[in-house]
RNA sequence: UGGGGAGUCGCCAAGUGGUAAGGCAUCGGUCUUUGGAGCCGACAUUCGGUGGUUCGAAUCCACCCUCCCCAGCCA
């Protein structure tokens, strides 16, 4: 973790850090980022992932990653790899990794401590009864008749419970609060349940686990965690929080901050949702690039450093909120427009015959990588007799405001050459199947010596040269802004959010590129090499579009 | 109708009694060997509403309105 001096406070946060701070509350900031086992971090988690790593790394902290894992039924293995991947890809590095199984001793020995201080009682009452019991949000709860046991007797029970006398659901240990408390989780909340089930981490060791209420508050204070971040829905269970702090003889004393959770338009964000568009198979697994978590992300092509933007722009506060896609687009557009290398390709092919261009010989152009940043370098195309251009790039009968390719007319093919369409070539149900065109030798490199400008610049690759590439066009997953609204979400799933161009034609630069590389194809967007590619063929994912001011005209 | 939060531009978000930052989006213009990028400019007389305090209020007070969260042996 980096040691640089306090920034300056950015948000609620970043305030009261550096308060306690100055004020000697704390010595040093400890963090938590704390996922449950049960599915893939997203756009949600990285936000939540760069408050707390970052938090903690600007103040010359740490934070710990730490598994929230006392749900057997739910957490498994195969989400653990993932999560760490995720947020080590993202940039970050923990201090410690931790699970709260790894404090099942402790905490099993802090409920016996409550109750033997008469703080906690064994349960007996059905899940059921236990609702009646709660009382609802207007009404007080009533006290269950177990509730005065005696200390000797809730031990007793307490203990049978974690020897597996029970089956599940027989008894649970409960919080001893107050049961007319206008806040239901003081309503003596549940701190263990049986569960006669195997956990990834401590096998057949426990048959009760503890509540996520019950186990995060001494978590935090085992791990000295001085400010334990989490989202708005756990503010009503602060009260709760530090109550477990302060009947427990713990060794630190942790503070919990809300703030509100990131949700994003023309997505969803919820596990449940992202679990079942998985499952029924909407979409293909949690690497989807159309999904919006951090692996889909990343094979869709976004760098880290894109999503720490996005993160940063988006900020820290309590006010409910959802953000436009289009300022996550922005953040990787204007990292890659710095950083990706520059190529050509074109995606829906027309040929076109330089019929003044001698048959059979060919040449390299020089251009540049990167525009952007000379540093980059140049690199050399292929030019020659038989070219390809994008069939949206020409036009029979241009209007107006279509600078590009038309019959008589001149454009400069980028880097190379000024050509000018001399003859369109049909097929016999009129459709064009290829154009015929003249180039201009003095310009070559893409400058005239009189000066002349073409109002057009068009990408370009030689028929002979390029090479075949699957192109995977991704547009958003949802048709609708707030797909979440409706009852059912999947109906709003956008049914082009893929479009497979099966043989788009590269130059030949490309040839075997690693997965994970990121280009810019020129006019295009950004793209970036899947998983699947083979040595026989590449795959490409449209990261983001380029924009594209002619298409908004249309 | 209990409790906990929140309401500042289309979307985020600063502002903490001294006269509404910034970003994204949008719209103009400029430039351009990517109709990309860049550059320049426009974009809240007004801060959920109504009263009040004050020389002065988005900021303080009162009342009201709207939205979100909570009745899992989930996290």
């Amino acid at each position: 973790m980096s040691t640089e001096s306090p920034a300056k406070p950015r948000d609620f946060i970043r305030e009261i850090v550096d308060e306690d701070l100055r004020a000697g509350r704390y010595q040093t900031v400890i963090t938590r980022f704390p996922p449950e086992p049960n599915g893939y971090l997203h756009i949600g988690h990285a936000k939540s992932i760069c408050l707390n790593f970052g938090v903690a790394g600007e103040f010359g902290g740490w934070c710990n990653l730490r598994y929230d894992d006392t749900n057997p039924t739910k957490e498994d293995v195969e989400y653990v790899d993932a999560i760490e991947e995720d947020v080590r890809w993202l940039g970050f590095s923990w201090k410690e990794h931790r699970h709260a199984s790894d404090y099942f001793d402790q905490l099993y020995e802090w409920a016996e401590h409550l109750i033997t201080h008469g703080k906690a009682y064994v349960d007996s009452l059905s899940a059921e009864e236990m609702r009646e019991y709660r009382g609802t949000l207007t009404e007080p709860g009533k006290e269950s008749p177990y509730r005065n046991r005696s200390a000797e007797e809730n031990l007793d029970l307490f203990r049978r419970m974690k020897a597996g006398e029970f089956p599940d659901g027989a008894h649970v240990l409960r919080a001893k609060i107050d049961m007319a408390s206008p806040n239901i989780n003081m309503r003596d909340p549940v701190l263990y349940r049986i569960r006669h089930d195997h956990h990834h981490r401590t096998g057949d060791k426990w048959c009760i686990y503890p509540m996520y209420d019950y186990a995060h508050p001494p978590s935090d204070a085992i791990e000295h965690v001085t400010h334990s971040i989490c989202t708005l829905e756990y503010e009503d269970h602060r009260p709760l929080y530090d109550w477990v702090i302060e009947n427990l003889p713990v060794p630190s004393r942790p503070h919990q901050y809300e703030f509100a959770r990131l949700n994003l338009n023309y997505t969803v964000m919820s596990k449940r949702k992202l679990l079942r568009l998985v499952e029924e198979k909407h979409v293909n697994g949690w690497d989807d690039p159309r999904m919006p978590t951090i692996a889909g992300l990343r094979r869709r092509g976004y760098t880290p450093a894109s999503i720490r933007e996005f993160a940063e722009r988006v900020g820290v506060a309590k006010r409910e909120n959802i953000i436009d896609v289009a300022l996550l687009e922005y953040c990787v557009r204007d990292d890659l427009n710095r950083t990706a290398n520059r190529v050509m390709g074109v995606l829906d092919p027309l040929r076109v015959v330089i019929e003044n261009y001698p048959e059979g010989e060919s040449e390299e152009l020089s251009t540049p990588n990167n525009p952007e940043d000379e540093s980059a370098g140049v690199r050399s195309v292929p030019f020659s007799r038989v070219l390809y251009i994008e069939r949206e790039d020409f036009m029979e009968d241009p209007p107006k405001k279509f600078f590009r390719l038309a019959p008589g007319r001149e454009v400069r093919l980028r880097s190379a050459y000024f050509i000018t369409c001399t003859s369109v070539v049909k097929d016999e149900s009129g459709n064009v199947v290829e154009l015929r065109a003249t180039y201009d030798p003095a310009t070559r490199g893409g400058d005239s010596p009189d000066g002349r400008k073409p109002k057009a610049t068009l990408h370009w690759v030689s028929a002979a040269h390029a090479i075949d590439c699957e192109v995977r066009l991704y547009d958003r997953l949802f048709k609708v802004e707030a797909p979440d609204a409706g009852e059912d979400f999947l109906a709003h799933l956008n049914p082009d959010s893929l479009r497979v161009v099966p043989s788009a034609k590269l130059e030949p630069s490309v040839r075997g590129a690693h997965p994970q590389s990121r280009y810019q194809f020129e006019r295009l967007g950004y793209f970036c090499v899947d998983p699947d590619s083979t040595s026989e063929k590449l795959v490409f994912n449209r990261t983001a579009t380029l924009k594209d001011a002619w298409a908004k005209m249309k």
